[in-house]
DNA sequence: CGGTGAGGTTAATGATGACTAACATCGGTA
DNA sequence: TACCGATGTTAGTCATCATTAACCTCACCG
């Protein structure tokens, strides 16, 4: 009574399944947490069992390490290029605050995973991660610091990070407006809560 | 070799090591998650081992459950008993956004657990902390609908939640400014953040 | 048409970890 | 002083889970 049930997939664009994976996986690792979750978990929410999830990557933790340094370097990259297209420090706070809100509201179970789950990442990759992190959030850091010159840096990292912190709210208040509403809002609050920063 | 080397403890204040365990915890279940902590790490970090815990808690999940139980609690009450005393909703404003700030710089680590690990909470439990959790909100929300009238529910829902992101990123920016400049700041934004909101 | 490789399957295997059992110690207290 | 309750200790026990092994099967290519 082995192999007697390979039927479905077999035919679906290469590589499409890696995405299918690590998109259930990202669903799962934020509503339970990376080791809340088992391989067997995440086989199920893609129709296949456990182990299939092998021939994909080369583990559980390599499978996270792909999922979050895949966002952490969108989120950097999407944010470095908006900001070199940008006229002025003025526009280019615009284009990040755009970014981040996109991302959180079209990502809002990556954004959980991002920030809860890079202990769980093995060495090698983690310390690519939390590199492109600090990028990400030295790129704002850059762009608040021309617009307050003389306001300390750390005083403009923990700026950055308690906008992040409102603009991730998303996952709290799912379903409580649309998209287009939430955008609006939260651009919104964030806009006025960085023009309070003085020097 | 058993039992041979009872020693120190045995005289503490009475319940005080129920207090140093669920602190124990709290960093612990901050730093991991709930499910990458095991009982013999926080056996471990108060200077007992493993199971010496279940003289103190019926088990893990129940560790965890008073825990966010009591977290939920002191907001919630704390909460309740400034908007009382407060002369209006300006200052009933000012007062819960006091306390949340109090808290998430005196307790970042519960902070953490408490949004991130209610779904470990048994059934029980759980209810009763999700209704806490709401009241807190709604508190919140009754507070803004009287600042803004005509602002409909679900957006101030979702603008208590923002300016919860945004007061709760202490755990992100840990050490970056001194605890009185953090305080000062983070109140200058949420109330900016705030006032931005209309109707 | 035979082979091959990608992608699945079910059964180990081995750790880890929560919880229980059996036993020890010590500070009261009768 | 002998007992008792509060707290610990160590050594199981039993599940769960990541990972591996051994085996299928189909699409496709020669």
């Amino acid at each position: 009574m082995q192999g007697v049930t390979t039927a479905q997939p077999l035919t679906r664009g290469r590589g499409s399944r890696r995405a299918e994976i690590l998109e259930a996986a990202a669903a799962l690792f934020a509503a339970r947490g990376f080791h809340g979750t088992s391989i067997e978990d995440i086989g199920g929410a893609v129709g296949t069992s456990g182990p299939a999830l092998y021939r994909h990557f080369s583990g559980k933790e390599a499978l996270l390490a792909e999922m979050l340094l895949d966002v952490s370097e969108r989120l950097h990259t999407s944010a470095a290029n908006r900001v070199t297209k940008a006229p002025d420090a003025e526009h280019a706070l615009d284009a990040l605050l755009t970014g981040q809100i996109e991302f959180a509201l079209s990502h809002p179970a990556l954004i959980t995973v991002h920030d809860r789950e890079l202990g769980n990442v093995p060495e090698p990759a983690r310390r690519q991660i939390r590199r492109l992190q600090r990028l990400y959030v030295e790129e704002w850091v850059t762009v608040l610091s021309e617009l307050y010159p003389g306001c300390p840096p750390p005083r403009l990292r923990a700026v950055t990070h308690a906008v992040f912190g409102l603009l991730n709210s998303t996952p709290h208040s799912a379903g409580e407006l649309e998209p287009e509403a939430m955008a609006e809002l939260l651009r919104r609050m964030a806009r006025a809560a960085l023009a309070s920063v003085q020097s």
